[in-house]
Order: structure tokens, then sequence, then C-alpha cells
DNA sequence: CTCACTGCAAACATTTTGCACCGTT
DNA sequence: AACGGTGCAAAATGTTTGCAGTGAG
């Protein structure tokens, strides 16, 4: 455990925000200016491995951490990006559900939910006037696959 | 419909393995030798603008391609990175569930599935004589999230 | 002739790696 | 001295973009 490593745990820990490795990047050079982005990554990969934060592999094209490591599932904003848990038991009749219907070993499930958050609704709400925002053009290319 | 984005539309609506835009790629250069990267990313984006493919955001750093547009889940296997469909009806009770406990507006979900494919099994079983291979290495990181 | 579309190469974004160096044991 | 860990820069990976040229309408 070095410095670097132990203040990136912190770090994590001490957000909800499911940070992207920049983000962390970003958050640690304030305690530690000199401290490389890869450094960054590679602590993440360890502290992973490691079993003490999470690599989550959600949609968009950047990985997210996670300080808390019990299996759980999450709630994407689709206009902001923003990551919350979602404080639901993960089911695992829905793993049932699908081993019936394939020739897999089902071992697991990840389970995104996409949707807008409160500060992004309440943005539209402002924009345009408490009628409801018009969702059509996004819903149909972000719907679940 | 210019001649290369037909020939890109075919090439995915013949397959049922969700191929990257690289497969793509390596698929219809067959057909025509001179087409470009560029050209399928271009294509394979417009054709999605358009709801004749879709595009998936699954776990993994490439994007994948469905020619089955219907909203339906997935199965990736752990082993070799292949990605089947799961003929399960994607339940709306999910979503209401989520929005008990979110603020979020909840539009809609992503749900997939990891396991071992039947020809990842096979080849586990030939490897360690039908005794059940070792999952514990791979579930813990896998696990969803 | 026009204009969307193409091929190519370069740019881009994110993550990983090679390497010399540093600090602790 | 040995060794894991670091910082930096370069490479690798996947995708997008600028641009000049091409071809169907």
């Amino acid at each position: 455990m070095t410095n670097q490593r132990r203040i990136i745990l912190e770090e994590i820990r001490k957000v909800a925000s499911h940070p992207t490795a920049d983000e962390i990047f970003r958050t640690v050079r304030k305690r530690l200016p000199k401290i490389s982005l890869a450094t960054v990554y590679r602590n993440l990969e360890i502290l992973s491995e490691f079993g003490m934060i999470r690599k989550l592999d959600l949609a968009g094209t950047q990985k997210r951490f996670d300080g808390y490591t019990e299996n759980h599932y999450h709630v994407r904003c689709v206009e902001c990006g923003r990551v919350d848990d979602v404080c639901l038991e993960p089911d695992p009749v829905i793993e049932q559900a699908a081993q019936g219907v394939t020739d897999y070993d089902v071992l697991s499930h990840r389970l995104e939910f996409l949707g807008v958050c409160a500060e992004c609704k309440k943005k539209t709400e402002r924009e345009f006037g408490r009628s409801k925002p018009p969702k059509n053009e996004r819903t149909l290319s972000d719907a679940p696959n």
C-alpha cells in the first residue's frame, strides 16, 4: 500500500459518484500534484483485483469505479451521464429465467437502468415550463439491448 | 442506400453473432475489397440512427451491432466473448421496481447475462475431465455491476 | 452539376506498456 | 543489491473526422 494507492482508494471511497479514471486522476492530483494517470490506472486495476473497489463496465466508453463493492445495480442519466446506485437486491430469479432459455452456463447478470436524474429533470422543466420533456428523440436509440 | 450501405446491412442481417465493427469490416471486405473501415463505421451509425440495426453497448470495449432490432437481452461468454440473444420478454416490472427507489425518471433498462457458452463449456470439460470448471477466479470480478 | 458518399490518413479518446529511476527493505 | 512502485512518454486500441475525389441522379 503505497501513498498513491492509499490516496486513490480514499478518494474513491469518499464519493458516491462512480468516477471515471480521469475524474479520479484530477481529484487525486490535488493531493499528489505529480502523480501520473498511468499510476492511477495501475492502482485502480490492482485495487479492483483485490476487491477493494469495483470496476464497473457500464454503457459508455469509459470505465467507472465504485468504492462500494457489494453487488448492486446502477442508473445512468442519459442527459448528463452521471451514475447512481439503485438500492434493489440483485435477483437470482433473473438468472434462472435466462438459464432456461439458453445453452450457456449463466453465472451472473448486469443490470443498468437508463433515465433522467433529478437535476436534469429540473433543468428540463425550467426550459419547457413543467410540460413533459420530449423523450421520443432519446428513448429509441437509448433503449436497452 | 449506397452499395456499401446495402452490403453492410445484408452481412449484419446474415449473422446472429452480434459482430463488432471490425468483424463486419472484415466480412464486407470479402465482397468489397476496397471498402474502408471509416465507411463501415459511418454506415453502422447511419443504419442504427434509422433503426435498421441496433448498436449494442454491452460490457467490453467494442460496440457490437445487431440486425435484430427488437428490444431483447443478451448473454456474453466470459471465456470467448461471443454474444447471443436471450429470448426473454424484457420485463417492465423491473423498471417500476427501480423507479420506486430512485429519484430518476427511469426510461429503460439494459440487462446482460454473463456465462460460459456451450462451446467453451465443452472445451473446459475436455480439459478437466467432466469435473466442474474452476469458476471462482472469474465470478468475483465479472459479477454484475 | 450537384451533393451525398467514399477511401485514405490523420486525429481522437481511453487505456496499457516500456523503461529508467527511486525508495524501502 | 533487490524489487515493487512511480512518472513519463510512447504504444495500443477503438472510433471519429478532414479532405479531396467519385459517381448516381
